[in-house]
DNA sequence: AAAATATATTGACTAACAGTCATTTTTGAT
DNA sequence: ATCAAAAATGACTGTTAGTCAATATATTTT
């Protein structure tokens, strides 16, 4: 039987351009200094990889569902009721993360456009998986069972999220519209209004 | 005196690379191409601009605050009480004309990076001039006069801006979280939630 | 375990491109 | 008509993306 591939030199390229991406930014990284810093051939490049751009993407992709599951993981760890509260939780935990790791937060912010982000966010809520424990599946179960009245829960968390991921980008790497400890309470608040008639 | 300057070739330049960039995309697009299909040398491109990608965040500026510029324009040709009725009239024009206009909409919603977003909304809404028209001011201003109480305008309109630029792009490219006739509803809805406690 | 086949990797090569700058052209003032 | 400043030019250079024939490694067959 085969054995299973290992991904080696594939994931090699992905974390020496992340370093090279985030040290100094895609325009200024050549795929010659990717293959460098991977100790490969330029040639593997091309077979794992269209582009310096679909690398990107996968990047964005990759890094961001970590960051949604370690999240998800750690709620599970917390007895938490309300729907409110575990979606609150949750946000509360990513924007943490990032807090603490501007570097990962730029590199998303900067690279990231809407037509790939969709796409990202489509994969991370696993709105399509039969994993029970997807955001999607854990969020729309929670309103459904809880005391939360809505015409259309779908349309609702998604807005949420919408609304979490633009303005929080902001809120900590540019104090707009005001700095993240401070916004918090308006987003909270925010998140609590939308979640109920 | 001088003649006023009628930046004739920069003008060229910018319309000739927006056609370029909505037929064939950004990167499939290069400076040799612009100059060409604008008559004018390759030196003289960079006269203007720094490289493709200065060219297109100030080709998405321009676009986007034309449409806020229309809509504003638009809204003072009707008499409208209330500033939530206000804000929907403005978001409802630019979602028709965007609808409308499924070209700009790719090139904006393509190539608009969170980094670059932040700062064109900034000057979309004009919030530092002392234009008593701008977004910012006829909104802050609405809603002071009203019977509207909120802890923070500010964010509050924020909050909403940032809720209909990100979830509308998807709703009229890509028909989610639902088609942007269905999708509308929801969203108003939404934003009256936001501008009440 | 040697040969045969399939798969993964290589890096020298080419065509295309970005960005520069010495030269030329245009403009507007005198 | 003369001149100086500003605008425009495009040939040139160094860099880069992407290709592909050649080579190395792994797997299967005999």
């Amino acid at each position: 039987m085969k054995r299973e591939k290992d991904h080696e030199k594939e994931n090699r390229l992905l974390e020496s351009a992340f370093k090279l991406f985030t040290e100094k930014g895609i325009k200024n990284t050549s795929i010659q200094g990717i293959v460098d810093e991977s100790k490969v051939a330029k040639g593997t490049f091309y077979l794992y990889f269209k582009d310096k751009y679909e690398l990107r993407d996968i990047l964005i992709e990759k890094k961001s569902k970590k960051l949604f599951a370690d999240a998800l993981n750690e709620l599970h760890k917390n007895y938490i009721q309300s729907i409110d509260d575990q979606i609150i939780f949750i946000i509360n935990y990513i924007i943490n993360i990032l807090s603490k790791n501007i570097l990962l937060l730029k590199f998303i912010s900067k690279n990231l456009s809407w037509g790939v982000y969709s796409k990202t966010v489509n994969k991370i809520y696993q709105k399509n998986e039969n994993d029970e424990n997807s955001l999607y599946n854990l969020f729309i179960k929670g309103i459904s069972e809880q005391n939360v009245k809505l015409k259309n829960p779908e349309v609702t968390l998604y807005m949420i999220l919408e609304l979490v991921s633009s303005t929080c980008f902001n809120s900590i790497l540019y104090d707009e519209p005001a700095p993240i400890e401070e916004y918090k309470p308006y987003l909270y608040d925010a998140i609590r209004k939308l979640l109920h008639e």
